[in-house]
DNA sequence: CGAGAAACTTGTACTCGGTACAAATTTTGT
DNA sequence: ACAAAATTTGTACCGAGTACAAGTTTCTCG
């Protein structure tokens, strides 16, 4: 039932994307071209589009993974617990298995270096934002979402950002991975202590 | 003294920035290429760009407006005045202007159409905000801004971006001018409100 | 197993935003 | 009026992304 040829897309695909993360890190992401990626992969410039849409997403793959881990940490939490608390639990699970979206260690540093040194991997990381906000938006408030949930939502997704941000330039500038957990948390904590006081009334 | 070649420049940079404008009210933004632009202005394809950067440029050029009324708010403050009732107030003050950043209106919602439907114009709006938002921990903390003012300063453009644009899905959706802009003001009054929250201690 | 259908890959040719650079034109100061 | 400076233009180019038809591989089913 198309075993042979499901192995062998996930293959090629998973080769594609591991030829053009060796080739971004070595070169960034703007040097290297579809082109370049596609021979490397021993592939047409076709079939790179064929499984990635846009160059971002050779870079940026594991988009829906933002919006699951904040689905399940909702979906799945006791009964009667605060969706904040929730997602503070959240951050905490995340920083015990050393998940990148709450570590802050030189790989996670120079993924991020080759991010920042490109506008349109930016832009796109900030679009993944915007559909994690309103993915989380309606995750609160159901499908009709109203301004107030809408801000919550952008308020717990900058949070998020900002501190991650903060740890990053922590520890880029020579702080220690201690010390940029420390940022991270007291971030966290702050944004979500005013979240709280929004969600309230 | 360069009169007439600045008279001239300006004139033609208007001209270029009125056709476009024009077009895109007409067709949206990716419809429109640059060369129809050129060629409806007069002007060669490489001249618009000399006058605009990118094309995005050509539909967003109140960029420098958003840090300059940020900027002007907090350094003209009654002394002593705190800096988030100082941008309250400032809020005020554009909507008793009907200033387009904190009102909601026919032309407002039909330029928003425009942005909404275009992914490269979003993109550029989200990064007017992000420099807005950098220039405004700068204002706020000096320019060793550490996270926690870039923390305050992106919930307070967080909080007037999800006001403005819940402001603009009531109006579109039916509702009266009147009620779109009580749902601006009580956004801006909630996200503020957790901001001083945050701003505090 | 073999043949035709279905799925995947490829080449080609194209569009559009954006850049490089040198030639042509316009404006300016003298 | 003339040379220098600033501006505009044409031409040629690059890279992301799309359209489409033709080629290749894999699957299905008799």
């Amino acid at each position: 039932m198309g075993e042979l040829r499901d192995s062998k897309k996930r293959e090629t695909r998973q080769r594609i994307s591991d030829v053009a993360t060796k080739l971004f890190f070595a070169r960034g992401f703007e040097a290297v071209t579809i082109e370049e990626i596609a021979a490397a992969a021993k592939v047409s410039k076709m079939t790179v589009f064929n499984y990635f849409a846009r160059k971002e997403e050779l870079f940026l793959d594991r988009e829906d993974e933002v919006k699951q881990l904040l689905h399940r940490a909702l979906a799945e939490r006791p009964k009667g617990q605060d969706p904040i608390d929730a997602l503070r639990a959240l951050v905490d699970r995340l920083r015990a298995e050393k998940h990148p979206f709450a570590r802050v260690d030189d790989q996670t540093v120079g993924w991020w270096r080759i991010v920042a040194a490109s506008a349109s991997l930016k832009a796109r990381v900030r679009d993944i934002g915007d559909e994690a906000v309103e993915a989380l938006a309606v995750e609160l408030a159901g499908p009709r979402a109203d301004g107030l949930a809408r801000l919550v939502a952008g308020m717990i997704v900058l949070t998020w950002r900002t501190a991650y941000a903060e740890a990053v330039r922590v520890f880029a500038g020579g702080g220690s991975a201690r010390k940029a957990s420390a940022t991270f948390v007291e971030l966290i904590d702050r944004g979500f202590a005013a979240v709280r006081g929004l969600a309230d009334r």
